[in-house]
DNA sequence: TACGTATAGTTTGTATACGAAATAGTTTAG
DNA sequence: CTAAACTATTTCGTATACAAACTATACGTA
């Protein structure tokens, strides 16, 4: 036998992440959003002014990933760029009244789903899952 | 505040996910592949004669995706395909000599990097891991 | 057996993500 | 004060993945 097992963990986690994001994708697509776009307006404050690398960071996403999120938002009427007073190479992102209000929708949303996934775990598996994710992240950076 | 937190198990999962491949894909540049193409490789048996719809389910991924996976190592010249005697509508998937020795390379690749993250691990936690990706699974599908 | 339906694979268009290179602006060294 | 180094963002090309539409073939049933 030349086949694999136990299964391997990377592609546990790939096909996990690949399962969980088709699942929010498709309870998202009522508000016209996927889960990066999602995830990127709950980054946004309310009164914004971070800027395209401040986010990047936040989602562990080049910069270079971030523009076409951005136009995609911004061409759906979510956001704005506005340039950076302070720095002419910069610009500054803010939510416009639909991108607020659609964060405050998709924060109920996500947060719901988030719930009802944790819900159908033991309280100690969802501690050892966060410690074991901490740990792998450690490990490979 | 506004800020979430604890951070959403959907991040953790895709953060997990994004590094995971990162780091992989960075040891895996030095056979000229990559995250997707070596697990489809590993799926392919060295005796072949898998249809790539069966390879897109092992894997978990839609045909039109394993289209491109498949076009790509076949240009790599790691498997060809072959047209199937019993369907004219199908085709099978052989390894080439060349994809037999690359598969075997990261396979020992591949396995050792994901013991090495294991490792890193209590065996207690590596077991919990499991258990709760499958309830994930469960949950969502 | 012929028709309607189902299936295998591909094509097309879009979203997501990366890296390398380009652009434009800022900072620092001397 | 200027040249060099650095930084923020975008652009370009590529890989990955999906869904919907398309092609060719197979099959079930009337």
């Amino acid at each position: 036998m030349e086949s694999i097992s136990p299964p391997l963990f990377c592609l546990l986690i790939k096909n996990t992440w690949q399962k969980l994001s088709r699942y929010y994708n498709q309870q998202l697509t009522s508000y016209d959003l996927s889960v990066p776009k999602a995830l990127l307006l709950l980054e946004i404050s309310p009164e914004g002014g971070e800027n395209p690398k401040t986010l990047a960071a936040k989602l562990d996403l080049e910069s270079s990933s971030m523009t076409g999120l951005l136009d995609r938002l911004e061409k759906k009427g979510f956001i704005e760029r506005r340039p950076d007073p302070n720095d002419r190479r910069s610009i500054l992102i803010f939510l416009t009244p639909s991108g607020i209000t659609a964060r405050q929708n998709i924060k109920a949303l996500v947060e719901q789903l988030d719930r009802k996934v944790q819900e159908a775990l033991p309280a100690e598996d969802v501690k050892a899952f966060r410690r074991i994710i901490s740990v792998i992240g450690k490990q490979i950076s």
